[in-house]
RNA sequence: GGCGCCGUGGCCAAGUGGUAAGGCGGCAGACUGCAAAUCUGCUAUUCGUCGGUUCGAUUCCGACCGGCGCCUCCA
C-alpha cells in the first residue's frame, strides 16, 4: 500500500498522513450556517470532503466524521427578527433542506451533525477555562473576548502579520471595548433581540451567546478529543475562523488542536467567488433544473483539483453530463456482460493502481478519474472481443466498483433484478430478428424504450442500458 | 498596502528538468436491417510574455502581463 498523503496548511506542504490510533481517521468538517440553504459553492467544499471521506476508507481506515450545523449566529437572529420567529423555527427547515442537497450530490453521512445550541455546557466551560487561565478577559460590554496575544501561537495557520493590515484592507469597525482590535468574542453579552429570537442563554458573565468559532471547538473536542486527526472547510476559514479555534483550544488543553487542516479551494461563477453578497449564487435546485444530475456535477467538481479554483460555466457542465453517461453506459455494459478477457483483467489491475495512487496523492481526482477513463476505453474495447473468462469480468467489474465506490459518478440508479427480465425480452427479440421479423423487433425496442431501457445491436448481441 | 494561488489544444483539465494523461467537442474510418453505442485514426513541435540557469525547461529563477482569492461575515 503507498502513503497517503494529504497537503496540510499548517505546514504548507504535502506530508503522508495516517491517523494517530492507526485505524480510526477523527475528522472535522466545517458544515453550513443554516439560515440560508447552501449554494453549490458550498457543496464544493462539502464534496472534497466526502472524497477525503471515500478515499481514507478506500486505504482501509475508518472515519468518525463530525459537521457542525450553526444553528445561532448574526445572520439567523436577523432573519428571525424581521420575521418574528425564533432561531430553531428559521433554522429547522433549512436543515431539513441541507440534508436533502446533500444526499441528492450522494454525499455520505457524517457520523455526527453536532449543532451549536445543543452544546451550551461544553461552550460555557470553555470559555471558562481561558478566562481561569487568563487568556480571556470580560469586557464592559459584557461580552468576553480572547486576548490573541496571551497565546504565542496564534497566527500560525494563516501565517498573517496581524501588524501588517494596512490601507487597502476591508477595515474592521472598531470596539472599544476591546483590548486589542483584533481581539474576538468568546461570548457576546445578549441584546433584546437576541433574547426575543431565543437566542440567549445563561452563562457565568451573564446572559448572552457563544461567539462563532467557539462552537466548532468545543464540538470538535466534544466528540473527537482534544487533539483530532483533520480538521476540514473552505480556504476563507484559515482566517480568521481556524486561526481562533486553534487559539481557544490550544490555550485552554495545551495540545495540537488538529494534526492536519485541509482547505478545498472556491467554486467560482461569472468571475468571481461564488457568494451570497455577490448575488452570484446557483442552488442545488437550479442544477436539477438545468439538468446537471447528481453524478454529472460530481464528475465536473472532482475533475479539478480540490485546491483549484474552479469554474462554474456551462460548457464544462455539459462536458460533465456527456462524460458521465459514458461511465454510466459503461458500468451497464459490465453488468449485462457474460465474460471477458486476460486483457480485460489486465487493464482492470493497471486502472486500479493508477486510480488510487492518484487519490492518495493528495486527492488527485482528475488523474484518479484519467485512469478510469483509459480503463473504460481499453474494456470496452476487450468487451467488443467478447471472450468467456468470467474471473476477467469480476475483476473488472471489483476494480470499476471499487473506484467508483470513491468518485460515485454512475448517473440513475443500479440495475438490480430487473436484468432478468430484460433479458427475456430481449431473447425473444433475438429470434424475431434471426426470422427477418424486424416490425418484431422494433416492437419491442419501442416497449423497452417507453420503460426507459435503450437497447443496442452489436455484432456480439444486443446490449441494453438505461436511457439517460 | 501586505500575503498567496493560478494562466496547458475550441472548452474542461493532469503533469514532469529529458521532450505534453484524460474528458467534452470536431473530422475521418470500422461495425450496423435501422438506430445507438463502441472501437480505430486524426485534432498543442507546444504549455501567458520576455529574459536567465541548464547539455536540455512547460516544469527551476527573475521581471512583466492577465485572472482569482485572503487580510471583515464567508465553503
Amino acid at each position: 500500500m503507498v502513503d497517503f498523503r494529504l497537503y496540510n496548511t499548517l505546514t504548507r506542504s504535502v506530508d503522508v498522513f495516517s491517523p494517530a490510533d492507526g485505524k480510526t481517521v477523527r475528522m472535522y468538517t466545517c458544515g453550513p450556517t443554516v439560515y440560508n440553504p447552501a449554494h453549490v459553492g458550498n457543496f464544493r467544499t462539502f464534496l472534497f470532503e466526502d472524497l477525503l471521506r471515500r478515499t481514507i476508507r478506500l486505504g482501509g481506515w475508518g472515519v468518525h466524521q463530525v459537521m457542525n450545523l450553526t444553528d445561532v449566529d448574526d445572520k439567523i437572529i436577523k432573519r428571525a427578527s424581521e420575521r418574528g420567529l425564533t432561531i430553531s423555527e428559521v433554522t429547522e427547515p433549512v436543515i431539513e433542506t441541507f440534508h436533502v442537497d446533500r444526499e441528492f450530490l450522494r454525499i455520505q453521512n457524517a457520523e455526527e451533525y453536532p449543532r451549536a445550541t445543543e452544546h451550551l455546557p461544553e461552550m460555557i466551560e470553555l470559555v471558562r477555562k481561558l478566562v481561569e487561565r487568563g487568556i480571556a478577559y470580560q469586557a464592559d460590554d459584557g461580552s468576553v473576548y480572547y486576548a490573541i496575544d496571551r497565546f504565542p501561537g496564534y497566527g500560525k495557520l494563516s501565517r498573517l502579520d496581524t501588524r501588517e493590515i494596512k490601507a487597502g484592507a476591508r477595515v474592521v469597525q472598531d470596539d472599544y471595548t476591546k483590548e486589542n482590535a483584533q481581539d474576538f468574542a468568546l461570548w457576546k453579552a445578549a441584546k433584546p433581540e437576541d433574547e426575543k429570537a431565543g437566542a440567549a442563554w445563561d452563562a457565568p458573565w451573564g446572559r448572552g451567546r457563544p461567539g462563532w468559532h467557539l462552537e466548532c471547538s468545543a464540538m470538535a473536542m466534544r466528540y473527537l478529543g482534544e487533539t483530532m486527526d483533520i480538521h476540514c472547510g473552505g480556504v476563507d476559514l484559515v482566517f480568521p475562523h481556524h486561526e481562533d479555534e486553534i487559539a481557544q483550544s490550544e490555550g485552554a488543553t495545551g495540545k495540537p488542536f488538529s494534526r492536519f487542516w485541509c482547505h478545498g479551494e472556491f467554486l467560482l461563477t461569472e468571475g468571481s467567488k461564488m457568494a451570497k453578497r455577490v448575488g452570484n449564487v446557483a442552488t442545488v435546485g437550479d442544477l436539477r433544473e438545468q439538468g446537471v444530475s447528481p453524478a454529472a456535477f460530481r464528475h465536473f467538481v472532482f475533475s479539478t483539483h480540490y485546491r483549484k479554483q474552479l469554474n462554474l460555466s456551462s460548457e464544462a457542465l455539459e462536458g460533465s453530463i456527456e462524460g458521465v453517461r459514458r461511465v454510466g453506459d459503461f458500468s451497464d455494459r459490465l453488468a449485462s456482460a457474460k465474460g471477458g478477457t486476460p486483457a480485460l483483467a489486465a487493464a482492470a489491475d493497471e486502472a486500479e493502481r493508477e486510480a488510487t495512487n492518484a487519490l492518495f496523492d493528495d486527492l488527485n481526482a482528475p488523474l484518479a478519474m484519467g485512469a478510469l477513463f483509459t480503463f473504460i476505453r481499453k474494456a470496452n474495447a476487450e468487451l467488443d472481443r467478447g471472450g468467456d473468462d468470467r474471473a476477467a469480468l469480476d475483476r473488472a467489474r471489483s476494480v470499476f466498483a471499487r473506484i467508483n465506490g470513491v468518485l460515485d459518478i454512475v448517473p440513475s440508479l443500479e440495475v438490480g433484478d430487473e436484468a432478468s427480465r430484460i433479458e427475456a425480452r430481449l431473447a425473444y427479440r433475438r429470434a424475431a430478428r434471426e426470422r427477418r421479423d424486424f416490425a418484431t423487433a422494433d416492437a419491442i425496442r419501442m416497449e423497452l424504450e417507453a420503460e426507459g431501457i435503450a437497447i443496442e445491436d452489436g455484432p456480439s448481441g444486443t446490449r441494453w442500458k438505461r436511457a439517460r
